[in-house]
DNA sequence: CCTAAGAATTAGACGCGGCTAAATTAATGC
DNA sequence: GCATTAATTTAGCCGCGTCTAATTCTTAGG
């Protein structure tokens, strides 16, 4: 029922996963050179690279125009994705890397095994939704947090309602705090006070008034305005 | 201080591992053939191997007398088994697979990063001495713990004589089900029967006999051969 | 001590995934 | 609307890691 995990190279999900990042921002139709620079290629390498997707159906390339993804190629390309950070996320939090550390890792490690694996490692990480570097993480059908308009609780503004969709930072210790002070994904807050001394904040929610938060607290915590 | 860490592939480093497999029981000099024959390739794929990895030093191969590992070659063979058993703990202990599904996984997953991240494995796992199968892991230094002839009971073969020399579970749960059942290190057991159905065996001690014990209890028992 | 069987190596091919250099297409400026 | 330039593709090469087929070495039997 899923990708029919036709064997990739990690060369191919590599490319998929350049294509889907390169797409995010940009428009449809990703440029060969945009491609090559991204993974420090020559362009002609990503050209017989895409010929090869294509033809396994996770590309659409039209000739000299740019390249972007089928149906099948997002969601691969997803899947890698939710690899990566979810590696990036048991490094920091289980192995003690640095957040700076980890990059290299996962990336070798998102190639390795089986779909199931990573369900796994997602489960025994228990569902994290961002990864160290407060990227979402997506779930097993490749649905991310939706993060317009989503940002960090210092950049709101007084009296605006928001509530929580993710943390920047996904250690134990960190959630254990939050969970102490009762705030846990999609609780609704309003900042009440600033404080210009510290950058801390006050906020409010249903179930508690004056709660105030350091400026660590808030830059990690991820918000979005309703 | 280690390996000189030049780099080597997943091909180069399996190679050293069976070269490393296949001296074990037997001795010196390690056919290309049976090298071919356990990975499962052609002779003449494990010759040109065997010269590359001659000219980096890892190995001492003299052509038409077999092939071993020089001293360098000993350290990264043992430290891909390390890898491989270090990995296959995590995904017993940690992941939830079943024994005897994750070898092809950690046959992966032992080829990635660096020693450092297996040393972090290392302790994120508590230092096992034992893999899942009972097969002892060798520390940083290369070394395994001394117990030549110490296997998993479900390794022993029926009627053989051994006696119990250390646990793979030091949970307080099994031990206390080891006392449960008058088992305790020292003492001396005999597979009576062996159950297919489960992989679950009978033994008979001095003290007891028909005594049934489940594959998770027998492969947590380390035994000897008297 | 010679030879035939079998083990091992060498020779030559191929696909992958990269590269360089040459050819081609698209786009831009005038 | 044409020429120049920049982007892209194509052609052809290379090393890795595998294979098959041909060759060479070792050894065991007689």
């Amino acid at each position: 029922m899923f990708s029919p995990s036709a064997e990739r190279s990690s060369s191919e999900e590599n490319h998929l996963k350049a294509i889907y990042t390169l797409s995010e921002r940009g428009q449809r139709g990703v440029s060969t050179t945009a491609i090559a620079t991204h993974m420090d290629l020559k362009a002609s390498s990503v050209t017989s690279m895409l010929k090869r997707l294509s033809e396994k159906g996770l590309v659409e390339h039209r000739p000299y125009r740019g390249a972007g993804l089928t149906e099948q190629g997002l969601r691969v390309a997803t899947s890698i994705v939710r690899r990566h950070r979810l590696w990036e996320t048991f490094l920091v939090t289980q192995l003690n890397y640095k957040w700076d550390e980890v990059h290299e890792l996962a990336e070798q490690l998102e190639h390795v095994g089986t779909e199931d694996l990573h369900d796994r490692l997602d489960k025994f990480l228990d569902h994290p939704r961002f990864d160290p570097h407060g990227d979402p993480i997506p779930d097993q059908e490749g649905r991310v947090v939706d993060m317009v308009g989503a940002v960090s609780l210092t950049r709101v503004a007084k009296d605006q309602l928001v509530h929580i969709v993710g943390v920047r930072d996904s250690s134990p210790s960190f959630l254990k705090l939050l969970d102490g002070l009762g705030l846990k994904l999609g609780t609704q807050l309003t900042i009440t006070r600033r404080f210009e001394y510290d950058n801390s904040v006050e906020v409010s929610s249903r179930f508690r008034n004056g709660l105030l938060l350091n400026e660590q607290v808030s830059t990690n915590l991820i918000v979005k305005i309703i």
